[in-house]
This record gives C-alpha cells, sequence and structure tokens, in this order.
RNA sequence: GGGGUGUUAGUUAAGCUGGUUAUAACGCCGGCCUGUCACGCCGGAGGCCACGGGUUCGAGUCCCGUACACCCCGCCA
C-alpha cells in the first residue's frame, strides 16, 4: 500500500470540498478536532489552517482500519485517504465543508498526542497564563490564525500599495548607539569592545532621515521597533513599525500617502471602504474636548470646560472651585442612563484611581437646580445657569465635576468618558459597519511642553520637527505657544501612528535647541552624525511610523494586541512559554566584562 | 514606583456568617453504541485549595506578606 506523504500527496485541504467534489478520491491531512465514536461508525473532525471536514470511518472499511480509527483521540495528526461522499439530508449548514465527508480507506496516525491542556476551540476561555504557556497549541484555534493569515496580508498590501506610490523598501540597523530622550533602549553589550554597549533601535528614526539625505526620496520599511517601557493592552516591548519617510513633501502629501495605504488594507481586507481624506483636528480641541490626543469619536460625551466661567464668577460661591489652581472641567451622564447609588459610586472609584482627591456630581432638577450635590446650596444661582447652560444639561442629567492640574484634571476625565461610552454602550460592536471607523489625524501640538521637575522646556517629541513658520516668532519669547507639523493618526481612540515633517534649516534647529537650553555642544555630540548629514544639502523631508501591530488589533478586532502577534510577552516582559528573560551563563558574562549587581530580596 | 481584579481537579467555575469525606461541567481512562456533528448511555480515576507566615480547638474560607497573570496611573520623544 502506498506511503502517505512519501506517495500520497495531499490533494486538498480541510476547507474546500464541497458537493461539486462528490466521488472524487482525496487526500487530507490534518488534526483530529473531534470525534464522534458510534461503535460501527467513527466520525472525526479533520483541522488544518482552511477549516475542518468531516471524515467518517465505517465498519465495512475493514477491522483494521476501523479499529485504528478507534485509538484517535484530540489532537492527533493524521492522513487519510479516501472517497468524498454526499452526506445527503445530514447536511451540517456551519461547516464549509458541510455539504460533503470524506469516506475513508486508508488512515495513518502520524503522531499521537498527550491530552493537550485545553481543547482547541474558536472560542476559549482557558486563562491567558495557560494559553500563552502553550502558545502553540493556542495558535491552532482558527481565530488566531485567521488574525495572522490577515495579518500577512496587510503585510503583502503594505508592500505592493507602497511600491505602487514610488516607495523604496529600504532597511536599518537593528543594534545602534543609544540616543538620548525618548524610550528607554534594550542595551546589547559588545563583546568585541568592552564596556560599550550596542542600543536596540527604538525606531528607526534618525536612519531613515539619513535616506532622505541620500536622496532616496521615498523611504518604506515593516521593521520591528523595541522600547523597554510598561506594557499595555496596546504596548509590546518588541512591536512592528510600517515607517515612512519622503522628501519634497508638505504634511498633506504625508497624509495623502497614509490615507492610500489605510484605506487599501481597510477595502482589501475588510470590504469596508473608507472616505478620505480624513478629518483633522487640532491638538489643542483634541485636550479641550476629550482630555487627550487620541479621541475616541465614536461617541459625544465632550468635557466641558468651566476654567474661565468660574474664574469670572470667583468659584460661583464653591469654596473648593474659588481661585483654584489648574482648570474645571465637567462631563455631562445623560439621563437616560439612570445610575443607581452604586454605579455613581464606582464612578468615584475610578476618578480616584486615576488620582483625583474625589468626584463631585450634581444632578439637575426640573428648574435647574441641582440635588444630590455637595454644592448644591452654596452654588450661587448665576454661576448654576451658566454651567447647565455651557453643558447644556436637561432635567435628570448628573454633571460630574473635576479640578486642579490640568493634566490630572484631563487623565481623569479622559478615562471616565471612556468608561461610560462603554457602560452605556455608546461604542458599536466590533463589525464592519463602516462608522465604526472614525479615522482622525491630530494636528498642530505645541513643538514643547514645560518639564516642572527640570524647570525648563523640552521637545514634545523630538527635537527635530519643524516649527510653523508662523510660530518662530516666539522661539525665544514664548516657547510655549510654538505649534509644530506634528501629526498622529487616530482610530477608535488609539494612536496608530505618528510623525513630522522634519526640521532641516540648521539655523532654526540651533534657536530649538537654545529653547530647550541644549547648549551646541551637547547637541552636536547627542545628534552629531544627524546635524552634519543635514548639512550636506539635505531635502525637506517627513514621514510618519504606523503601528502595524494596532493596526491589525483593531482591523481584526482582536481582544488585545498579544491576539495578533504570535509570540508575544506578558505585562512583566516575560515569555511563558520559554521562560525568557533567564539567566545568563558567568563564562558569557565574563567574556562582555559584565557582572550583575542584583541582589535577591531576602 | 502606585491602584484595582484574580489564583480551588488537566480546563472553566461553585464552595455563604470558619465546622465531618472540597462540588459541578467539560476533558481523561474503561465499557456499550452505524448517522453523529456540544453525539448518547453506564462505570471510574483525578486536589500541596498559588506560596509563606499568623489568628483559632478547628482555615479553601479571616488577617499579613510574597509570587504570578490581567486592567489602569506614572512611563511610552
Amino acid at each position: 500500500m502506498a506511503e502517505f506523504i512519501r506517495d500520497l500527496k495531499r490533494t486538498n485541504s480541510c476547507g474546500e470540498l464541497t458537493a461539486k467534489d462528490v466521488g472524487k478520491e482525496v487526500v487530507l491531512f490534518g488534526w483530529v478536532h473531534n470525534r464522534r465514536d458510534h461503535g460501527g461508525a467513527v466520525f472525526i473532525d479533520l483541522r488544518d489552517r482552511a477549516g475542518l471536514t468531516q471524515v467518517v470511518f465505517e465498519a465495512d472499511a475493514g477491522k483494521e482500519i476501523h479499529d485504528l480509527s478507534q485509538e484517535l483521540r484530540y489532537e492527533y495528526c493524521i492522513g487519510v485517504r479516501g472517497k468524498v461522499v454526499s452526506r445527503g439530508g445530514n447536511v451540517n449548514p456551519r461547516l464549509v465543508t458541510g455539504e460533503i465527508e470524506v469516506h475513508a480507506a486508508q488512515l495513518s496516525i502520524f503522531n499521537r498526542s498527550e491530552t493537550p491542556p485545553f481543547l482547541i476551540e474558536d472560542k476559549i476561555d482557558t486563562a491567558e497564563e495557560k494559553r500563552l504557556k502553550y502558545r502553540y497549541l493556542d495558535l491552532r484555534r482558527a481565530p488566531l490564525q485567521q488574525t495572522l493569515m490577515k495579518r500577512s496580508q496587510m503585510n503583502a498590501l503594505t508592500r505592493s500599495t507602497l511600491n505602487r506610490l514610488g516607495f523604496v523598501e529600504l532597511e536599518t540597523p537593528y543594534m545602534v548607539k543609544h540616543t538620548p530622550g525618548g524610550a528607554r533602549n534594550f542595551l546589547v553589550p559588545s563583546r568585541l569592545n568592552p564596556g560599550k554597549f550596542y542600543a536596540l533601535a527604538e525606531s528607526p528614526q534618525l536612519f531613515k532621515q539619513l535616506f532622505m539625505v541620500a536622496g532616496f526620496d521615498r523611504y518604506f520599511q515593516i521593521v520591528k521597533c523595541f522600547r523597554d517601557e510598561d506594557l499595555r493592552l496596546d504596548r509590546q516591548p518588541e512591536f512592528t513599525q510600517i515607517d515612512v519617510e519622503m522628501s519634497f513633501v508638505t504634511q498633506d502629501d504625508v497624509f495623502t500617502a497614509v490615507e492610500e495605504l489605510v484605506t487599501t488594507l481597510w477595502q482589501e481586507v475588510l470590504g469596508v471602504s473608507i472616505p478620505k481624506p480624513f478629518p483633522r483636528m487640532p491638538f489643542e480641541q483634541s485636550m479641550r474636548q476629550y482630555g487627550n490626543d487620541k479621541p475616541d469619536l465614536r461617541f459625544g460625551m465632550k468635557h466641558v470646560d468651566l476654567t474661565e466661567i468660574l474664574r469670572r464668577l470667583d468659584g460661583g460661591g464653591v469654596a473648593m472651585w474659588k481661585g483654584v489652581q489648574g482648570i474645571v472641567k465637567a462631563v455631562k451622564v445623560p439621563a437616560s442612563a439612570n445610575f443607581s447609588r452604586t454605579e455613581t459610586d464606582k464612578l468615584e472609584e475610578i476618578a480616584k484611581g486615576m488620582g483625583a482627591k474625589g468626584l463631585a456630581r450634581a444632578k439637575v432638577s426640573e428648574n435647574g437646580e441641582w440635588t444630590q450635590s455637595p454644592m448644591a446650596k452654596s452654588i450661587t444661582p448665576e454661576a448654576r445657569a451658566a454651567i447647565n447652560a455651557a453643558c447644556e444639561a436637561q432635567p435628570g442629567d448628573v454633571l460630574l465635576f473635576q479640578f486642579g492640574k490640568e493634566s490630572m484634571v484631563h487623565t481623569v476625565l479622559a478615562n471616565l468618558r471612556l468608561f461610560l461610552g462603554k457602560k452605556l454602550g455608546l461604542i458599536p460592536e466590533y463589525g464592519t459597519r463602516e462608522n465604526n471607523w472614525k479615522f482622525l489625524w491630530v494636528i498642530d501640538p505645541p513643538l514643547f511642553e514645560y518639564n516642572e521637575e527640570e524647570k525648563h522646556w523640552v521637545a514634545a517629541h523630538h527635537a527635530f520637527t519643524r516649527p510653523h513658520d508662523e510660530s518662530i516668532q516666539y522661539l525665544e519669547t514664548d516657547p510655549g505657544k510654538v505649534l509644530c507639523y506634528r501629526y498622529d493618526l487616530v482610530l477608535n481612540g488609539f494612536e496608530i501612528g505618528g510623525g513630522s515633517i522634519r526640521l532641516h534649516d540648521p539655523n532654526v534647529q540651533q534657536r530649538v535647541f537654545k529653547a530647550m537650553g541644549i547648549p551646541e555642544k551637547e547637541a552636536e555630540e547627542k545628534f552629531g552624525f544627524l546635524l552634519q548629514a543635514l548639512r550636506f544639502g539635505a531635502p525637506p523631508h517627513g514621514g510618519i511610523a504606523l503601528g502595524m501591530d494596532r493596526l491589525a488589533f483593531l482591523l481584526t478586532g482582536a481582544e488585545s494586541l498579544r491576539d495578533v502577534i504570535p509570540f508575544p510577552k506578558t505585562q512583566k516582559g516575560t515569555d511563558l512559554m520559554t521562560d525568557a528573560p533567564g539567566d545568563a551563563d558567568p563564562r558569557q558574562l565574563r567574556e562582555l566584562h559584565i557582572a550583575s549587581t542584583y541582589k535577591p530580596p531576602e
């Protein structure tokens, strides 16, 4: 008899046979997804990455094969030769291959399987810890396979689209010199240069600018980046960017290219057409109305800034609002929410978790008066009317207030807004309805932000961003007023990309360093090669980096970034499958001239 | 660095104000079954209740600490 793999080649996947294939003899390879043993007939759902096909082993196929089929268990890897037969009236409408089944004439068990720690099912509620430990089994599950296959498609489309637009794919080093500022680098010791270290590149930022100096004009790369920062649902220590840089362009030219790429991805992978151009919002408006620079525009509930009103009315009779340092803002919970006491207490708990001291609230009654509020008695009618009007409050609405340091107020209310949006069901379920995809460019942020601890202005993003021409005059007199050509692409509350038009004018560059209190000499030490390169006829240029993992995460509706990365890290940056990071061999450390000063706690 | 949630068979969970032998479902093992597709029926095995202290006559349950996982703040130009 012919042997599998050597003589009998796979003829079909497990996801493609239908009624039109009835009568064919086929060879299928795959894993036992399920078995239903009826004694005289054994039914097997055979699985590969394309789908499931039912295979039947009947008693009259021969004792040997029938006996062997009764040994089959979950996740055995097998090969089957048999005939495609119509299921007649027993069609399974939930399977693509549900019209047919394969009546096995030959069976080979390639490999038996230990009892798997969890069943390979589409819907799984096993702890993620277990799934990560047995990642290769988790990756057998159809949803993860489909997600990763979509990601593969995204990679291919990115290359074809950017090639079509005239971009050149070029590579940059991962092992680079540490650059100051920005994310923490992972360090790599150099054996050949004792005491010296490489850094793993947090991004190809400086190198891609050098491609522009070199004249490549349009560069892109799908590239891994490394950042030694704390993890989040949407942050991994190693992640992938679609990195883009263009010469002789304005901000609008960059937007046009990115919109072409992103809409192509959504069109080809999801069949969703996203209107172009994407809307734009000034950074200032985003902070004012949403409290962060990545607003989720799928629902309203904008913040209302009451700072000016209360300054004019001297606190409006409320002691804690009188002469307040910072800002005062409110969010309105509509009357329809009809929150219980427990639910509003929960809101306060969330606010406190974000650094708030408390969460003052007021319920608006029919005549506009406030109830269930510590301010109800002290607030002046004039201030109350002004606040009600600013919030467009209707009877039954509940106003939530937050005051104090701007960053804290924004963090608290931005997170409350998101919580309320979810709680009130204002965010549509993942699907392909087009109104689910709220792309947005956040533009014109300030070039500098003031560092309270170090008492000087620092680059809000990086020191090579081009200021608006009409802003340059404030570089010396009022640095906080300088806006720049920096932009973030936001989708449904996630930052999926960011970039800028670069500063290629050495004179303005000098003034920027000066505003940040960086002496020329220090700038040369830190960024010497780039500054030097810019002096050799560097073209005006700009670019962007898109987070490929986040794009895939949002496009596929995954629950976490970990679901779009084959082998992700846990929140502490460990790999539960390989147990990385691990101890280093003492001999290896000696070669590197490295000793650890770490002492485990007693 | 900080806040929150969780940790009980292989897996997912229940286990109340502390009290005999810690339950269930799925999975696993054995048996029966020729039309199942969440197959069914009969029987069986399986536990350092995360770890370490403490309170108590008695702790899965109460207290303290630690570890791990997840979510968030800080951090991420």
